[in-house]
DNA sequence: TATGAATGAGTCTTCATTCAT
DNA sequence: TATGAATGAAGACTCATTCAT
């Protein structure tokens, strides 16, 4: 049991992301997280009103903060749609691998919250889906992405396999490296898996 | 004696499907499942050592069956990688939309199993993920695909963003069409978001 | 599973003693006990009304069989009242020694019958007793026990005694031998741990 | 936080002798226990791992208080080891007698520890029998007792007894009285049946 | 606010018993 | 008689949540 001075709530957050990460949501018992924040089990029903608000809290941040970075992007002015994807993909990156623990909560947990109806965390989520909706639209809007693109399926496809492949990484960090992972996913999403699309590129 | 009539543990795994489905691996009871099933508590025991026991057979059985539709498409030697891609995607397309229940568990709760170590669907799902890596190398070696891409990397998010999107779709169908999935998905893949790319081919 | 000819109701006695020796009446399964029997679960409600009524069966025989050996000593007029309690000891070692499996549950499971109310078994368990008493009252009638021997009392702290040394020598038949436990029971019930009785006797 | 009030652990021991008594350890039910302690059915668990804990516990602390009270008769320089069998016998009797329910757990339930192995109440179970046969082996070398006693036989024997005539005791006081049973053993373990052996004694 | 002992509803699992064949 | 698959009542145990301090 580690005293955590100053901001209990966030212990409580910090601790049940490793909890949550460890053991998954449901098998994480309240009174390890407690421990783990260094506050008694009561204390953790006066920042959240039960456990599952943990796991909505985390998500919300998550979404939060995603969405800033996102809507950054998004709004800047002098880079192109695809270098836009490029920097949402490297934001990504740097954001969920700076943080292995949020990482597995995130990739592994969100069904947990899903099933049950609206919740906090919706809000961040639809607008960062509708931001990377929009710049797909814009894209698409120069030509410069394929037009049959549909954009909720391609962002629907692009968390899931981001997270797919961040949950292996996260699971067993030995089987890829991030540098590698970064890369291809850069390369299937902008180019599929076909050859030299860069160089088809500098022909055209 | 008393016959076995039917086949129970058939009815149950599909009762358990439907319920893991609606409510999620954790908050399925057994009795709502053996209730469903047509069977008592008791029976569900007669054929799974526990609840997990359930989910882990449910999980064996879709990768045995995709590891064997993704075998025969491995093993044809009259078309090339590309249109391998191509019947990949449309399999899993057809098998998993067959049964929306099935594709939400499948999408939702293999992290419930993942964390626990050994299972016997690990066999089916590793020698599935194989395979997909397989075909990759395949197209890398005759430079129909990108020589960068790394296959399990590739494998994993592909089989990620298939999921998720699947899963959205199953959570609420009326957001997309099957078919708008199925034919972005396979832009993606081969192609990624860039446009045209089937003619920038012809030109090359 | 094996096959037992004909007395299927004594090849599930034996199978029970077996079994309740090993693991302990409540822990044992009439599954496993039907397995052994060589038969199937249900036959062993065909002969037996439920799980304890296996139990009471063996009760009834030991107490049916000890009564009989009791009984023709209790019955003979050629011996001392003295001479019977040597031969008593003798019959019961011989009767439980015979059959480990069967002295186990003797001595282990008999409060789970009496605490239930009244049994066929207590009828020639109480007759036991009574012949037992008859012996002593013998004996003390002619001068040949002390008179203030109450033989309730003994008979319950012989018996008692017995078992549990029997249990002993069941549980870790390399603590001591058969014969010592005989030899010394003999001596213990007679003379009492006082030295030299049968000494002082002759002197007297 | 909410006060330990009372000893809640001590109090859920007194329900577990009770009901054990009363019902046999197998047959007690956790919440009957929990009910008649005034506790909820949880709060057995936050001082019990589980049920048979209990029953060690209970079978734990009886040892110890049979020890200690051993174990000062033991030590005693200034009675002879006939004088520490009587005293043993006496200390035995006003300790079991003075709580029936325990003695009648102390009776009936020991068989459902010993099966299965090592525990905490073994240590001072077996120091008291060690003690026991040391006061035997006393007596032994002062030519007070017999030599041909076997220590370990007679204590097996008499602690057998002795439990068995209490059983029947506490089982149905009226049968015998307790000062019948306790004159009586003291006659049975140190002279045996035979007649007037303090008679002889003084002749000799 | 903070505590952590106490709660008790909830569920998995067991297994004696039944019964259709 | 014999079978053994099926039953379902029962109970040990868990753990999110509460609340007296």
């Amino acid at each position: 049991m580690r005293k955590k001075e100053g901001n209990k709530e966030q212990a409580i957050i910090d601790a049940a992301i490793q909890i949550f990460a460890e053991e998954g949501y449901f098998h994480s018992k309240i009174h390890k997280i407690a421990d783990n924040a260094g506050v008694a089990t009561g204390t953790v029903y006066l920042y959240f009103g039960n456990k599952e608000t943990i796991l909505q809290k985390i998500f919300s941040k998550v979404w939060e903060d995603i969405f800033g970075m996102v809507d950054k992007i998004h709004a800047a002015t002098d880079i192109s749609p695809l270098e836009k994807f490029h920097k949402m993909v490297d934001c990504l990156f740097d954001y969920l691998t700076a943080n292995t623990s949020l990482a597995l909560v995130f990739v592994n947990e969100q069904s947990n919250l899903e099933l049950q109806g609206e919740h906090q965390f919706t809000n961040y989520y639809e607008k960062t889906l509708a931001l990377s909706e929009s710049v797909l639209a814009e894209g698409i809007g120069t030509y410069a992405f394929d037009e049959h693109i549909h954009p909720p399926v391609f962002s629907a496809f692009f968390f899931g396999g981001l997270r797919f492949v961040l949950r292996q990484w996260a699971n067993d960090p030995k089987r890829f490296s991030l540098s590698d992972i970064r890369t291809n996913v850069q390369q299937f999403v902008l180019y599929g898996i076909n050859r030299s699309p860069a160089h088809i590129k500098k022909i055209v």
